[in-house]
DNA sequence: ATGAAAGCGCTAACAC
DNA sequence: GTGTTAGCGCTTTCAT
């Protein structure tokens, strides 16, 4: 076992109390006295065990974040903005990967509860008598999930969809597939409540498509669907799934922007990397994680067109 | 406060120690009292406190990891394998993302020591000494760097280098690009071994460059230089470099693998979503976080060439 | 300004 | 098979 804090009071000549004071309260033990303790903490290698620190404060310096898949880009984005804010305020950060996995979700939570100070939802799909059923086990805030009462973080994920539709019909589409990803996705219901409420307006026919896995692959399959109902644009549910369209148009002939326009959704960096030209809706993914002062936390955040790809349209 | 093991104590009208045995030791408690138990603790949402229990036991059921950025999809595959094993033998796993960044590697690993039973270095960038510092503050395992005597699970990154270079000069190809990446990083200094050692034999002339940016950016960048170096073939650092390299290729004109053949490391999925062919060799990701009754984690582990993407050459 | 002592929630001897 | 008790490493009254 490592150095406690006793070793370190016995190698002060003071009390553990006065160590601990010198860590936490610092201005309330004589300046001499603190600069031993501290010189003596230095040499035994002494760091506050956290865990025990915990025990008797009730804050345990940690903070959960728990994704549906830490493997896809827009996630692993949100994942480095929370660490990156998490040690500023000298915390750490528990993960968990739930496999996109409602079920696993719910139970990772219930895991972290007791050892941590709070726990960031991103995108949970679990539904809303399990999420109510967390509440009151820790503190919760959601990412892309407006749920009653409960504190969010939103990307204006409707507003998103009318910008896509509104400029997409500006450079003449009439006909325009959505391809849905997840049924359980906050985000993709407030894209297809702004692409209904937009279309009219818009004088576009939407032609609703899926669910589909909100992947590259969910994308190949839904190009296919997409080509035969004869669209002229595709809006896809993220950009992954933009990126598995593009692929899949790619080896039917079919040219983008040509033939077909594509428009994404979050802005990972791999939407710059396609050889195709993809439009992309971005999403401000590492303000969200950003202190109140810099982003509206509790408010929503709003999405805009990237600019280093300007939109082509077909 | 949350529930404690004193209220399903009392609730289920027995002693604390019977309650902790019916969750730590469940068949050294009668079959009835422990239902009874295990009912009330149900019932009053008990969870044991972890930190609490591995204060006495001295096990934390945590595990840190560490890795240069959780946004590159080489790194957030590992963690993915890495919080999926966690979960199988009930850890959970602590975060840290060192932002490529060699002091904030060492830095977070200090911190983590007290709280984890160990952590999980994922291609560490920081020098041998200060490794060494942390070695005895809490068990490490090192991914894809080997250091004197620590625990390491090791991909053949040499031989993974000798495998592309062969199938190169197989098709032709006598003058190859090597675009290095980080300066710090053990797999590439493994690679560039693999090369010098395999050229001779399979007759070619490698132009060494870099270092660059283990980044789409990167790869941009070292585009421009392998083509003035009129070379056959490339060889990036990994995929997302080879990606970039695939873009600028592609902006200037150059066929591939018409005129130019370009080859990855690592496999990302990304690597199957490009538009013109990319040979990668596959590194064993997900393998690498299983046990090892699966992979040999102390050993090494072999690369292979991707099965969906069979090499195209140029 | 500093020390002694009482826990935080839990497990692990040690009794019974 | 179950209860009692002594800590794990730390913070925090309460004295001094």
């Amino acid at each position: 076992m490592a150095v406690t804090i006793h070793e370190v009071a016995k190698g002060a000549d003071v009390s553990v109390s006065t160590v601990s004071r010198a860590f936490t309260m610092p201005d309330m033990v004589n300046a001499a006295t603190r600069r031993k303790v501290l010189q003596v903490a230095e040499e035994l290698g002494y760091q506050p065990n956290r865990a025990a620190r915990g025990l008797v404060t009730g804050k345990t310096g940690n903070i959960g974040v728990v994704v549906p898949d830490v493997a896809n880009p827009f996630f692993s984005a949100m994942l480095k903005g929370c660490t990156a804010r998490a040690r500023e305020v000298r915390h750490v950060v528990f993960l968990a990967d739930a496999a996109e996995d409602p079920r696993v979700e719910a139970e990772v939570v219930g895991a972290m509860a007791k050892q941590v100070d709070g726990v960031v939802l991103c995108s949970p799909r679990m539904d809303p008598d399990h999420l109510q059923r967390l509440v009151g086990t820790t503190p919760l805030v959601l990412i892309n999930r407006d749920e009653a009462g409960l504190p969010a973080v939103l990307m204006d994920s409707a507003d998103g969809a009318r910008q896509a539709l509104e400029h997409l019909s500006a450079l003449g589409h009439r006909r325009i597939a959505h391809l849905a990803g997840p049924p359980a996705s906050w985000a993709g219901e407030e894209r297809l409540r702004g692409l209904r409420a937009a279309a009219p307006a818009c004088d576009v026919e939407t032609i609703e498509l899926g669910p589909f896995p909100p992947t590259f692959q969910g994308g190949v399959q839904a190009a296919d669907l997409a080509l035969a109902r004869g669209v002229t644009a595709i809006l896809a549910f993220n950009d992954l799934m933009a990126v598995g369209v593009l692929n899949r148009l790619a080896a039917r002939g079919v040219a983008v922007p040509t033939d077909i326009s594509v428009v994404g959704f979050d802005d990972i960096e791999m939407s710059s990397m396609t050889t195709a030209p993809l439009t992309t809706v971005r999403m401000p993914m590492e303000a969200a994680a950003a202190p109140p002062s810099t982003c509206c936390s509790t408010g929503s955040t709003h999405p805009s067109s990237r600019a280093p790809t300007p939109p082509t349209g077909g």
